[in-house]
RNA sequence: GCGCCCGUAGCUCAGCUGGAUAGAGCAUCCGCCUUCUAAGCGGAUGGUCGCAGGUUCGAGUCCUGCCGGGCGCGCCA
């Protein structure tokens, strides 16, 4: 109905123009709004106001003139212009009543359309580190997320679900080297054991499968434990695919699947890191400083220059960031949507002066991100932490056995996401049990 | 210190991208039942929109400065 009266004012409006009452080289695209007291009509139109100006007459006049010229419609019962120039639009009962015939014979695709006609679009996701299970925090990026793909889809949307795994970093050496104290015998009060190693007890979990030779099976491969405390390779491949076992199944718990799951380690295998550095060299914006090579992100908005491959030669992890969004580009998706956690937000300037140094005819905002503020869980009024087995952090599995998935999901998408939320978990399974 | 996000009713939060008298749920108060979910229904109370300026016909919404809270400022991701 909204649409009806849209198109009324916009056939004014173009009316109007014709005329040469409004200037013709400016357009004016009328919104209609839902009033808030019935006394105002059905919907309300602010046009005349935004348009006086231009029209170099007063608010009410231009509204009159608008008025005037509104096609005949069914739909409409009356139109009034009130207040400083407001048009109000009285609708029909019949056209409320055929809406109500609408909805009934369209059931659950009501509201369903084709206005994006198929455009490709990617959504990026949870993208958690395979280095422990999913938190809290994941678990509203994955409501936020996967709720903006059914609405994209809703909408006409060919949508993309990509979850990217960070399966060659310094964080993933640091997890093997965890995993190997413990198939050692080592724990986290020892002398021995690595210096920012993972302490949880999931970690035992994983170093007791490796030992026992057992293997488990992630995306599409399987992976067997060697049993060999000392081969670190095999460690690191086993304990990385162990893990990603683990958030698949919470994710597949959460009612969340991916289209596509995207290893850094393949970035690497496949030379888009080398050929990454080799084009931001040749475009003049690195140079070497201290032992290690920088990118000139300043060129592009950044407050400081960031060392892109270190001393010790290993890239920082925002290099194949840049090779992975130059990847994405190239897979033909103009519209990238990444979706993460607040406390990410640095990497969003990296990435983008990353892209804009590539010269790829990549457009300068591009992609776009949705951050969301963090996520706090009260128990009894407390701050919890509850896990039973990562020790330090409430984890999406935790949640979905105590309040259920769809609770879960409810509580954590539907907060805005600029705002941090509050998991109350009373207060969830108190509706859960409606 | 710098950057990003938030601050709306006692509590938890909406506020349609600048519109008319700022809304909802819960809590509180009043009134309904008197055998099935009172775990229900109806109504009422409740606001200097963090503070102070500014922009304009009009500001919870935009700009500036403070105050308070969160996050980030690694050759970690």
């Amino acid at each position: 109905m909204k649409n009806t009266v849209t198109e009324l004012l916009g056939a004014a409006l173009a009316a109007l123009q014709s005329e040469g009452t409004l200037p013709a080289d400016q357009s004016f695209t009328p919104q209609v709004g839902n009033t808030r007291d019935k006394a105002h009509g059905d919907y309300a139109c602010n046009i005349a106001l935004v348009a006086a100006k231009a029209a170099g007459c007063p608010p009410r006049k231009l509204a009159e003139a608008l008025v005037e010229r509104l096609p005949e419609s069914p739909a409409v019962a009356k139109v009034e212009i009130a207040g400083p120039g407001f048009i109000n639009f009285f609708m029909t009962a019949e056209s409320a009543v055929s809406i109500a015939g609408e909805v009934l014979r369209q059931g659950a695709g009501f509201g369903r359309n084709n206005d994006a006609q198929g455009e490709k679009v990617q959504v990026e996701f949870v993208s958690a580190n395979p280095t422990g299970p999913l938190h809290v925090g994941h678990g509203r990026g994955a409501a936020i997320g996967d709720s903006l793909c059914r609405l994209l889809e809703a909408n006409g949307y060919d949508v993309t679900r990509e979850f990217y795994y960070n399966d060659a970093g310094a964080q993933i050496d640091n997890l093997a080297r965890s995993v190997q104290a413990r198939a050692k015998g080592l724990g986290p009060e020892d002398a021995s054991w690595p210096e920012d190693g993972y302490r949880g007890d999931y970690i035992s979990d994983v170093a007791e499968a490796y030992l026992k030779g057992e293997t488990v099976t992630a995306d599409d491969r399987g992976v067997t434990g060697k049993a060999d405390p000392d081969d670190m390779a095999a460690i690191r491949e086993f304990a990385v695919a162990y893990l990603r076992r683990e958030q698949d199944l919470d994710l597949k718990a959460f009612g969340v699947e991916f289209d596509v799951y995207f290893l850094e380690s393949s970035l690497y295998r496949d030379g888009k890191v080398e050929a990454t550095v080799e084009r931001l060299k040749e475009n003049g914006y690195t140079y070497e400083q201290d032992g290690a090579m920088w990118l000139r992100t300043t060129e592009f908005g950044d407050d400081k220059d960031r060392v892109m491959r270190k001393k010790d030669g290993g890239y920082t992890y925002f290099l194949p960031d840049v090779a992975y969004h130059l990847d994405k580009w190239q897979r033909g998706f103009t519209t990238v949507i990444n979706e993460q956690g607040a406390d990410h937000h640095s990497t969003v300037t990296r990435v983008r002066a990353g892209l804009q140094a590539l010269r790829a005819g990549i457009p300068q905002g591009w992609p776009d991100y949705v951050l969301h503020q963090m996520v706090m869980v009260t128990r009894s009024g407390q701050e919890v932490k509850i896990s039973k087995r990562a020790g330090s952090y409430v984890t999406v599995r935790d949640l979905i056995d105590e309040v259920g998935r769809d609770a879960t999901r409810f509580f954590l998408a539907a907060r805005r996401v600029d705002s941090q939320l509050t998991f109350d978990i009373d207060l969830a399974r108190s509706q859960t049990n409606e």
